[in-house]
DNA sequence: AAACTTCGGTAACCTGGGTTACTTCTTAAC
DNA sequence: GTTAAGAAGTAACCCAGGTTACCGAAGTTT
């Protein structure tokens, strides 16, 4: 675990919704953080723990779930390199999920403290955390959605259309194909369906020449008809970003 | 439409989860609010609009809804008399869902130029919203697990506690009772089922005695085994409030 | 290099919930 | 009190997806 300041992707995710003043970047820069790397499946957050930072996602991949009394496991998000996981327990104190790698991961810790009185300091910043925060619940809709009224074969166009458009507002789309390190198991559990079934579909969507997978590598073959099954609109990535964040001064 | 302040109901809830100060009460009062009333089946925001104004619902029920190219609809949430609705309008631009009336309503409509002033000149009041979009979130992804891994009766069972606790926690349970003036074919949308199997699944649950109806009045006959059955547990409904507001001056 | 483990893939069978097409009950409208 | 309209309730049939139990490939542990 090495101490240093790695916030500079955020700020580029940031600048690349909306202007920042110059004062707002330098104290997001200054933010102490800590950086810590994980294998594969470890846990960064336990259901019931009291966490006291909140988690940049630097590099890797990690998803929160909830896990039922049956031992079924629902995934209720992924998050992929230049995401801020876990803003929720700057507030809420008890975790009500679990958070954990899916490959390993570089994760930049900070404390729910600075991340306060920063947004305290700084109402621009505040801002720009409520909304990562308010993405985050309009992707769960949409995951609700989902999971309640679209078939497996819809659903899991709808999931890797979502997952093509995030690594494509990162810049990490080579030639329509990103790396999905996530095994199908995990995915199933991220759908709402079984292993075998969410097999069976992808082989119709790969059999449809809609995708094509090779390793862990996902291409998308026909994104009209993939759109088109999934029933995909952008809009609730909301990649405009916010609303003018600027307010006449009081 | 009346123009006044009515925002008492909201520093109450406020208050339930922590003290407040003077001045950030006052802040809330004194905000300029339109109070609206709506009949049944009205649309307060539709997909696509760009709302200039939160809603607080002051009395009545509304849901907040997604529709799909089939026109299937599935319910994402709802809201009771207490509740702040659509503080996502007051940074995201494009409403991505839908929200409507299932009674008649009264609706206090608060703008976001109000809203993001305030919150930046009171810290406090940006927190305590901040805080209402972390619930909401939280509940969306309990939703999500409820559609994604929970039977229909598990999953009925599920819905209908937490609107138990909410009402409870609004003081508004009467003898293990509350009014929820919803349509089986509307429940079912939220739930995810066809109102066929709704109309079988809540037949179980009464047969079973866990609940009882009677008009649109719901009583929850055997809290323990409703539990049980469901998995529920409140924690993600927070009761708690948020972490301690106050901060060290800076 | 044998033993294990994890993952993708398959096949046979089964069931929870969907579908369609009714009936009955309430409430409201006139 | 007749008619209409929405809501709850029902029955018969059907299928998408679950279940179980397996195989083979690839990696990794000792």
């Amino acid at each position: 675990m090495s101490i240093r300041s790695d916030m500079s992707l955020y700020v580029a995710k940031l600048e690349r919704r909306g202007p920042l003043s110059v004062a707002g970047r330098k104290a997001i820069m200054a933010l102490p953080t800590r950086t810590r790397e994980y294998g594969i499946y470890q846990d960064i957050v336990r259901e019931g723990d009291r966490p006291e930072h909140c988690c940049f996602v630097a590099d890797g991949l990690v998803s929160r779930y909830k896990t039922l009394r049956s031992g079924a496991r629902q995934i209720v998000s992924f998050h992929i390199a230049g995401d801020m996981v876990d803003l929720s327990s700057a507030l809420v104190v008890v975790a009500d999920h679990g958070i954990r790698t899916h490959a390993p991961t570089t994760v930049v810790a900070i404390s729910h403290r600075d991340i306060l009185q920063t947004s305290a300091d700084y109402p621009e910043i505040g801002r720009a955390l409520w909304f990562d925060t308010l993405i985050d619940a309009a992707i769960f809709r949409e995951w609700t959605v989902n999971v309640g009224r679209r078939n497996s074969r819809e659903r899991t166009a709808h999931l890797l259309l979502e997952f093509a458009y995030k690594f494509r507002a990162a810049d990490q789309l080579v030639n329509d194909g990103f790396e999905l390190p996530i095994s199908q198991s995990d995915l199933s559990d991220a759908l709402g369906i079984t292993p075998v079934h969410l097999n069976r579909t992808l082989q119709w969507l790969r059999g449809e020449r809609l995708i094509r997978t090779h390793m862990r590598t996902v291409t998308i073959e026909n994104w009209p008809e993939m759109i088109r099954l999934a029933g995909f609109s952008s809009a609730y990535l909301h990649p405009e970003g916010p609303r003018e964040l600027k307010l006449p001064k009081s």
